[in-house]
DNA sequence: CGGGTACGTAACCACAAGGGTACATAGAAG
DNA sequence: CTTCTATGTACCCTTGTGGTTACGTACCCG
């Protein structure tokens, strides 16, 4: 959990993870759409693969790093008690707009 | 969304959103829950309140803060487009599941 | 085997983050 | 108005992080 929410805390390596969103990608190729260096990147790419956020194949000498989603389970699961919280105040003022509009009837 | 996950990065501030979570509280009462010092817990609420996830109220010479749980919402967004794939993938899980089942009978 | 390609790692550097101590400030209390 | 309480800010120091260049390595190709 404290891994991948370090993770995310990186613009970069949240960019990494939306263009992995749509197809698994090669270590150039990611460093090719970012503003860093192919070392950086692959240092990125070590903290995502560290927190299970990707994972990593080997296609001669190419690595293709495929996004694994379900690691997004933890900070789903992290939101949890809150999102209670966060519909409860929705909820709430939501009500407190259809009581407005009675009273402004 | 940038300062928000920033903000959730940091463990001893996740802990204190945990703390109010259940009740608002007054930064010495948090700096007490934590193993740092007051002026370090002082800086983490500034952060927290930076990224809208706490709100302050002033009581005396205390200040309250209480969770403003909207504001993590921008993360439960931001997992959206990843939460359709996760998905996707227990399903394929589960049909695979449901597959060896038949297969072994 | 020699060379090119695709990566990762090592070494280094600059700066941001987080912790601590000392101090400033605002408000209650006397 | 002095003092005590609660808290934030300034300053300093240490460590972590992210970026760069230089180098090592694995693999295909001729």
């Amino acid at each position: 959990m404290d891994e991948v929410l370090q993770a995310l805390a990186d613009p970069s390596r949240r960019t990494m993870l939306e263009i992995l969103r749509s197809h698994p990608a090669s270590a150039g190729e990611l460093a090719a759409a970012l503003p860093i260096a192919r070392p950086g990147v692959s240092r990125h790419l070590r903290v995502l693969r560290e927190a299970g956020l990707v994972d990593v194949r080997q296609d001669a000498q190419r690595r293709i790093y495929a996004l694994r989603p379900e690691a997004l389970t933890e900070v789903d699961q992290w939101l949890e008690p809150y999102r209670a919280l966060w519909q409860n105040r929705l909820d709430a003022l939501h009500t407190e707009i259809a009581r407005g509009k009675k009273e402004r009837k």
